[in-house]
DNA sequence: ATTTAAATGTGAGCATGCTCATTTTATTGT
DNA sequence: ACAATAAAATGAGCATGCTCACATTTAAAT
């Protein structure tokens, strides 16, 4: 049972290390999941047994890429004071750890992470989402849930969660098709963004209008 | 030949209004290009004689759309004195425009105009942008290349164009969820988002830092 | 009218993401 | 060891967006 399990991570490891390098060679949507299978060794069946929809092994990769930059971020964050400082270096580290993807990356954000038949959705980009925003929370100050003590700190609404995403998704975008050596181009479009964020957090916060997160039914 | 062409353009009208009501009716993910034509009563094929992709005719609907907004918007923009009132009113109409839409409007950005098969683009999404786009500018005050006189104008640089888009974005997708009778709560994120863009470009403008709008080779 | 050429319609067929009944392999029980 | 059972692999096959060689219709020319 040990040995299987491990078997079945390295073989997944290893379907991950073949997709990417197709990926990067061919781009996404010209990668075929038969062709990963083949270069993996397994049958396009065996493939399904192991992510679920191809969307779901980009985001597997992408979600690689999070996790390194979260820890990364997490070591290096000491020094940061001000908020928009902190959520511009969160964002910058995860773009760094992205960078071998951005190859294609225009190519997976035109699909839109959109299927074909059946319309499978399997929440993973959710799920990528909700651990990023649940960090954005905690620089912004508040702990899901708990009420801060004493210091005034910047408490997001569901709508500010969203502009944020927002934002983040454009810098995404304007990313995939920086060419510039560096991506500074990105970097000032990140600034900015970030900028403009907590300006937008601070200006409500007087005038706290309290909007609901989800959607009124009826 | 002239009759043809007034044919052609039934047809195709037609065809928009069959597949509207599959959408409507199923989402568009569940909608097949078979329905739409045997709906239509005519071949799959034909379909694409007059869509190149599925793709292409969502956005034909939403082209609609976007053409009977602006023309309205046009009619009444007397009275809107500030540039974020003119921006939010040319956005909300559109959005009014678009509403009868909503309903499978998730399940499109979703499939975030992503087609399967050989990446097939052909730049409809591109031009409806660009089109919204340039009545944007025009509402800040830069009609495209010619120099404004006497009265200070809001000048757009590519980035900010890119950063209204992205605001527009995450409000189409907060609306396509936003299940509020009126969608009240996507307009509030409108207003925000609109305010915040205007901003944005207020701060820039002394410190303008001349940044190109596409990406550098190299 | 007849011929001709261009435009349009047609549906079998392809590529591909994904499914599922079947086969193969690994684990456990005796 | 061997049988029994659970887990994993397999690849033929399905659904669907789209293509293309051919058929049909239309418009123009004579």
């Amino acid at each position: 049972m040990r040995i299987t399990a491990k078997a079945k991570a390295e073989n997944r490891m290893k379907i991950l290390r073949e997709a990417a390098n197709l990926f990067k060679k061919h781009g996404f949507s010209q990668t075929t999941t038969r062709d990963i299978a083949r270069a993996t060794g397994i049958a396009t069946g065996t493939l399904f047994n192991y992510f679920a929809t191809k969307e779901d092994l980009v985001l597997a990769l992408v979600d690689i890429c999070f996790k390194d930059a979260e820890a990364e971020f997490q070591q290096r964050r000491r020094g940061r004071e001000t908020v928009d400082e902190l959520l511009f270096a969160h964002a910058a580290v995860s773009l760094r750890h992205l960078r071998a993807h951005r190859g294609y990356a225009e190519d997976v954000l035109r699909t839109g992470a959109g299927s074909s038949r059946k319309n499978r959705v399997t929440g993973e980009a959710e799920r990528i989402r909700v651990t990023h925003l649940d960090t954005v929370k905690q620089l912004i100050g508040v702990s899901d849930g708990t009420s801060p003590e004493g210091a005034q700190k910047l408490s997001p609404t569901g709508l500010d969660l969203h502009l944020y995403w927002t934002l983040f998704l454009g810098v995404l975008n304007f990313w995939a098709g920086d060419e510039s050596p560096y991506q500074e181009e990105t970097l000032a479009l990140l600034d900015q963004s970030m900028k403009l964020f907590v300006e937008s957090l601070e200006g409500r916060q007087k005038s706290s209008l309290e909007v609901n997160d989800g959607p009124i039914p009826g």
